[in-house]
RNA sequence: GCGGGGGUCGCCUAGCCAGGUCAAUGGCGCUGCCCUGAGGCGGCAGUCCCGUUGGGGUACGUGGGUUCAAAUCCCACCCCCCGCACCA
């Protein structure tokens, strides 16, 4: 169908108002909802593949005579939009060559791109297009974007984030980052030049005093129980270290140390620098074990990870190994007689890990890269299944896991150790500055590690629809797992927070129950923002307060008032939402989570959809590797319709689905020709005698209607869309086969509109489009689904016979390699086949009998020994003619000549023997 | 590492939850024939191996097990994908 021909479909749509959801109690109401998408970009078929499954089953609601809410807002919130402007406006060169060649933004457009604002406007216009041009059926009344640009919208956060903190839901808060000392910022994964995927963790600070001074070299490690391996302590003899007053003592670390320290809260004083080299030779006392060894120069320690004071165990640290080796190697006197020290039993490796694995991977010294990897698999080893030795005093006999905590905490109780944030691997900010950890102060948080929250949020999963059934146990792992949350930021778009205007709402937080809002947006838009006061939403929501005292106080009428409450009361709670994977750990429970939390048990969602990620041409979609392929280019070049199939058939359940044109292209075409062929038929056909084939059918347009109705409430679209346009279409074609062309043109009317009806949910223009051809005129969609098309199973079971029938002709011309005028198919006499399906007759037959049966289909089992047989094949013998190609007659076994006994003794109920001449 | 999902006949994909109707669905590709001036499109047939009467053999990541019977259930292993928090 052409873009054109589309269009004109959405604009009677439109005119006709059909989905425009309005209150209407005589109805079953059905709300659904697609996640609102974030607007730094036109939408892309992934985007395309989740709301068009949200699509299909409003649809398919609507046909079943539900009133259907199916709304769609925009998301602002949060930094990327502000970000890429800011690009924009430094001229960087590769985001515009995104936005002209990925993005198509015309020129006069990107000019103003500079305003972030102006940006959002732009796709936000452009999306509802290409949403629209989707064949969506979407109420466009109810739409809104989630920062104070809509600052309706913005008063119901605020609504939202006062109730959230007068429930106890909010608290204040510190929390480690990564932290970009330049920008000044966090940084994500995405902002990061190197480092993916690192995140902060804890980096234990073990004192061991110098003799004879007053003053602590602070070594860092993540294995604390390694201390009874001590042999020595390193520096790097190149570096610049300070002697600092922190927490009442002082330390001696890296100098690059002090500005991470600040940034975790230490109070820092620094009271002097010292060399590397002038802290070598010295002797400090290890804690816990009181053992005093030496300070060593060594050259694999990076300043820019915790204090540039490492403590060497060479028995089970490679790096320490190698250094101690460097250092003998070169005849070294402090290094001198110093041997590793085994401390763990570990199985796999003797008494020194560290020395095997130096040995095994032939590593060089303490600068080849290989020993980041002998210190992963020791590392990883060790915490598995080590166990301390017995020079371990009281932690002997303890595992590496367990004593690495309790270590820590005997030496902090004893004021030896402390604890810092550090980043394990380097991480490189896009402005290419190194980053570190900081923690942030007095952030607001969600309280989702509460334990009461998390089970109402359970309970909420556990009592909800979950499609797939395996998406639930993530759900609940997800929230076991879940921690406090900051749900605030300085910078970006989105709403203030309403007791702190500094800080606003972060992107992730306003986006949890803004559903309840679409029930009333449409009303809203009549009122100015001031008079959205939080008594009006708790009113709505709550139905808190009286009308007549919230109408004085926010000037809104009594009636209105009650009407939204209506809206609120009748729409509410959200019957479906649908996403990709991707959301599960983030906005799908915080929707739960929120819901829980503001609303009474009625209005919890009632069930959630998951589907895979979308690829294309079996890879991910990255604007990097150019390969999104955006919803208006997909329109344009498949039609809205085959777009659809091709996603809705592309994936089922979590699996992630694979876009593949070519395959979107076969659709496009297919759908033009199926149009054509049913206009061509229902012109060129009459009206005729009702025949097998006619009920045929009808028959499968009664099975697939059933079957799309089961499945559909499962939210398996992929299954439904093959029923409802794959399966139709070969039943289709499988009776024009049978009736050789003469087709029955009431039933094909029959036929077709059913099929339109069914279509209607996957691919509304062509449905309606064929609906039409059958002499409808308004829309399909003010169509009742067809819940009861009549089914003769009777015929269906004859044409399977005939069916295999036919199949066992052809296997056998295509094996006898003489060339057959004729055909005698002989069939098992009537009591006689009666007489073998109850087990009295020849064993051999009886035999025979039973292998056929368990092959049987459980359509024709029990019709054995109760149908005439000989009649069926008589009645089809011009079909069957037709297909064998010869010339075919069909007797009893009874009939059979002596020449033809032979194989005509063969027959078994439901398989005629076959006498070719 | 932790959690979730997977590995099916050249490629993609169905079936697995409720074991027999499974040599296994559909599409793409490929082969032959028809249509066409030719090509595309379309139609028909075929596409694991063997087989002159509808049959047999081998197959559903690998290796075991349960069962009269396993792609389907159980166990172990290998491999792939997706999340893992200040990011939408």
């Amino acid at each position: 169908m052409s873009n054109s021909a589309e269009e004109e479909w959405v604009k009677k749509w439109e005119s006709l108002r059909i989905f425009e959801a309005e209150v209407d109690r005589s109805k079953n109401k059905v709300f659904v909802t697609f996640p609102i998408p974030y607007m730094n970009g036109p939408l892309h078929l992934g985007h395309a593949f989740t709301a068009s499954r949200v699509d299909s089953y409003a649809k398919f609601k609507k046909l079943h005579g539900f009133n259907v809410l199916f709304p769609q807002g925009w998301h602002w919130t949060g930094q990327p939009i502000v970000s890429a402007a800011d690009r924009l406006a430094k001229g960087d060169e590769t985001m515009v060559k995104e936005f002209r060649e990925i993005d198509k933004v015309p020129e006069d457009i990107l000019e103003k791109f500079k305003d972030p604002v102006f940006m959002a406007r732009y796709y936000t216009d452009r999306n509802r297009q290409a949403m629209k041009k989707l064949g969506l059926g979407i109420d466009w009344r109810r739409e809104f974007n989630t920062t104070s640009y809509d600052p309706r919208f913005s008063s119901f956060i605020e609504w939202q984030f006062l109730t959230l903190r007068e429930k106890g839901y909010i608290t204040k808060g510190s929390h480690p980052v990564v932290w970009c000392p330049r920008d000044k910022s966090p940084v994500g994964d995405h902002d990061r030049l190197q480092g993916e995927g690192v995140y902060p963790v804890e980096f234990r600070l073990i004192f061991f005093k110098l003799k004879g001074e007053d003053s602590y070299l602070v070594a860092s490690t993540l294995r604390p129980e390694t201390i009874f391996g001590v042999t020595n302590v390193w520096v790097g003899p190149d570096l610049t270290y300070v002697k600092a007053k922190i927490n009442g003592k002082i330390w001696i670390v890296g100098k690059s140390a002090v500005e991470r320290l600040k940034d975790q809260l230490f109070e820092v004083e620094v009271v002097s620098e010292i060399q590397g080299k002038d802290l070598v030779g010295k002797e400090v006392l290890a804690p816990l074990i009181n053992k005093e060894v030496p300070v060593l120069p060594a050259n694999f320690i990076d300043p820019e990870i915790g204090t540039a004071v490492v403590y060497s165990v060479p028995a089970h640290a490679p790096y320490d190994y190698l250094a101690l080796r460097d250092l003998q190697k070169i005849g070294y006197e402090g290094a001198k007689g110093l041997k590793p020290i085994s401390i763990i039993r570990v199985e796999g490796y003797g008494d020194y890990p560290a020395v095997e694995e130096v040995e095994k991977l032939k590593i060089k010294d303490q600068n080849d890269q290989k020993a980041d990897l002998a210190t992963k698999n020791i590392y990883s080893a060790e915490f598995r299944k080590g166990v301390l030795k017995e020079n371990c005093g009281e932690f002997a006999g303890l595992s590496v896991n367990a004593a690495r905590k309790l270590v820590y905490e005997k030496l902090e109780e004893i004021g030896l150790a402390s604890t810092m944030w550090e980043l394990p691997e380097p991480v490189i900010c896009r402005c290419t500055a190194r980053c570190h950890v900081k923690i942030l102060q007095d952030q607001w948080f969600l309280k989702y590690s509460d334990e009461e929250w998390k089970e109402k949020a359970r309970e909420c999963v556990r009592a909800m629809n979950i499609f797939p059934e395996e998406a639930r146990q993530w759900f609940l792992d997800v929230i076991d797992w879940l921690n406090d949350y900051p749900c605030a930021r300085q910078s970006g778009l989105g709403t203030p927070l309403p007791w702190d205007k500094n800080w606003l709402v972060e992107t992730l937080s306003d986006s949890t129950v803004y559903m309840a809002y679409y029930t009333i947006a449409h009303r809203l838009k009549k009122y100015r923002p001031e008079q959205l006061r939080k008594e009006l939403y708790d009113y709505v929501f709550f139905g808190k307060g009286e009308p007549s005292d919230v109408s004085s106080l926010t000037g809104i009428p009594e009636d209105e008032l009650e009407a939204m409450r209506d809206e609120f009361l009748y729409w509410y709670p959200v019957d479906l939402r649908v996403s990709a994977k991707e959301l599960v750990p983030n906005h799908l429970t915080f929707f739960i989570f929120h819901h829980v939390a503001l609303f009474e048990k009625k209005f919890w969602p009632k069930a959630i959809g998951v589907n895979g990620m979308l690829r294309v041409e079996g890879e991910k979609m990255s604007k990097s590797k150019g390969n999104v392929i955006t919803i208006e280019d997909g329109i344009k070049e498949f039609g809205a319709d085959a777009l659809r199939i091709a996603l809705l058939s592309s994936s089922e359940y979590m699996d992630d689905a694979n876009f593949k044109k070519e395959y979107a292209r076969s659709i496009k075409e297919r759908i033009e020709r199926l149009i054509q062929d049913i206009r061509q038929d229902i012109s060129s056909s009459s009206e005729a005698d009702l025949s097998s084939y006619d009920i045929w059918l009808i028959n499968n347009a009664s099975k697939v209607s059933k079957d799309i109705e089961q499945n559909m409430e499962k939210m398996n679209v992929k299954i439904s869309v093959t029923q409802a346009f794959f399966i139709m279409e070969n039943a289709y074609r499988e009776y024009k086969k049978y009736v050789n062309g003469k087709l029955n043109l009431s039933v094909i009317k029959d036929f077709v509109k059913y099929w339109s009806i069914m279509l209607a949910p996957f691919v509304p223009f062509t449905a309606e489009e064929i609906y039409r051809i059958v002499g409808e005129k308004s829309s399909v969609f003010l169509e009742a689904w067809p819940s009861k098309i009549p089914y003769d199973e009777i015929v269906d079971v004859e044409i399977e016979l005939v069916n295999r029938l036919v199949g066992d002709i052809k296997e056998v011309l295509k094996l006898i390699k003489s060339k057959p005028t004729k055909l005698t198919v002989f069939v098992v006499d009537k009591g006689e086949a009666e007489k073998i399906s109850e087990g009295n007759a020849e064993k051999d037959k009886i035999n025979r009998f039973m292998k056929l049966k368990v092959s049987m289909p459980d359509l024709i089992k029990g019709y054995v020994g109760k149908v005439d047989e000989k009649e069926i094949y008589i009645k089809h013998i011009e079909y069957i003619k037709r297909q064998a190609g010869i010339h075919v007659e069909v007797k009893n076994v009874s009939e059979a000549g002596p020449d033809e006994m032979q194989r005509a003794k063969n027959a078994l109920p439901f398989k005629p023997a076959l006498v070719f001449k």
